[in-house]
DNA sequence: ATGAATATTTCAAAAAATGGTATGCTTTCT
DNA sequence: AGAAAGCATACCATTTTTTGAAATATTCAT
């Protein structure tokens, strides 16, 4: 048979229900206790206990006396209220489409998570030859623009702290895979207020990126351009910081305004 | 500022932890974990775990060093995962046959995702010419019928972000491509209760939707025929409105099937 | 700098989840 | 209809997680 499952295996409870939560939600028809023991590799009267609890929670609803669940209305609105309200996110997608449409090369929005940049959101250009990465996926802080900047922009107690505990593993030729060169390196992308990545990470890939900035000089994102060296030269990406540094304060001033407890209006 | 808030009060860690989803879904801006704790009544250092696993799972955002939440990238996946698939083998898709049998054309269930219009699900007419859309695509809020509904039903303030960060783009002579025409047509849209897209998306492609009621006359659903303009007229579109508002309140039905003598034991 | 507000860690007690095994209910095969 | 098989549910000792008051650390405002 296929063994195209998809086991879980959670360390906690609550990861064991959030991906069980994301295999229910992949279904198209009602499925069966049985089916999911085979699907998911838990143990039966663990998967009847979780069913259970949903079930009572109104977010699974049984097919009659039958063994057959379905979504629950609970949960559907749930989805459904998350989607509605989920209105900063679509205002900075909208900021980020803009600047794509603006200088035609893909844009994306990233943060540090723990030891790496993490992609937030990314609109693609439209021409043909492109890098495919995805939102969600991660990226090494010291092979990245915006890596770089987050590092430029932090405490040096703590990016030595953060660096101590990263390899700064070398990808390619360009790659500043030792701390004195990407110590060097930070130096310059603070006084500039902007970085580059110069095929550091991937070979062709040409990336500059600026801070969002915080409410505080303190900013956790950031917005690249990214496109393939055929297309664009690093004195033709420093024409577009005037276009990156507007779509910046657009994103600083959404969050700004939806953040609460800010000195701003109520 | 008084006790209106929704304390949370499960009797066991997943009924807290999804009815902290809910209060968190029910945001539309970041929130902190002080917020949370007046406002759920929970113990702080609770709270605090059950975010920091939330975020670990990549269910939540952090926004900074700062102390501002956000719903993150698997959470809103989920979320439309979850859409997209409850309806395709569903009982809604089952109205949705109906409906393209009764009058002819075919017809998609709709949602708003962040700044987008988001095609759930989709029963294609048997006429030989027709607009080739797939479930699962998206369209800009404000070139299609669906999306004036969901504007025209928003908070005043709510929209108003939504727009500032959406290009108004133009893809036809007909696209409503400047706020002031836009506003005009959503204030006819909240009067009229359904909407048009005449031509302002795609050219030869007429579109008129209702809402799906919601529990709080909100809705995140919408129901729409589309046609092209060489069958269907705007007149004898109007005449399709009982069908649709039929159809749409059967949908309201289906996802309020869930039997109020539920309430958990315990 | 100082104090106030907030986030995070600690830890022992309490609660819940776990899953092998046992039991009971339904369907299906002969 | 009866028997066998498949599946859902109950049981419960053990393991694991959660809990939340108090303590500590951090950040913010003045």
């Amino acid at each position: 048979m296929t063994s195209d499952v998809a086991k879980i295996d959670g360390d906690t409870p609550t990861m064991r229900l959030l991906a069980l939560l994301e295999v229910i939600a992949e279904k198209d028809q009602f499925f069966t206790l049985q089916g999911l023991v085979e699907e998911t590799g838990l143990p039966k009267p663990t998967l009847h206990r979780m069913l259970q609890q949903l079930e009572a929670a109104g977010m699974l609803q049984r097919d009659g006396d039958s063994r057959h669940y379905g979504t629950g209305m609970r949960l559907r609105r749930l989805a459904e209220t998350l989607l509605m309200n989920n209105t900063v996110h679509g205002a900075r997608h909208g900021v980020l489409s803009r600047l794509v449409e603006e200088i035609g090369e893909s844009c994306n929005i990233t943060a540090l998570s723990g030891n790496e940049v993490l992609y937030l959101d990314r609109v693609e250009t439209s021409a043909p030859l492109r890098f495919y990465l995805h939102p969600g996926s991660r990226v090494p802080v010291h092979a990245s623009a915006s890596g770089k900047l987050f590092l430029a922009q932090m405490p040096p107690a703590q990016r030595k702290r953060l660096l101590a505990h990263v390899t700064l593993e070398r990808f390619t030729p360009n790659t500043r895979a030792d701390v004195d060169a990407l110590e060097h390196e930070i130096e310059r992308v603070r006084r500039d207020g902007y970085a580059f990545d110069d095929e550091e990470l991937l070979p062709g890939l040409l990336c500059i990126a600026v801070l969002v900035p915080g409410s505080k000089g303190r900013s956790n994102l950031g917005i690249a351009v990214q496109a393939p060296t055929m297309r664009l030269t690093p004195e033709r990406a420093r024409e577009f910081l005037p276009a990156l540094q507007r779509a910046a304060e657009a994103i600083a001033a959404i969050d700004a305004e939806a953040a609460p407890g800010n000195s701003a209006s109520a």
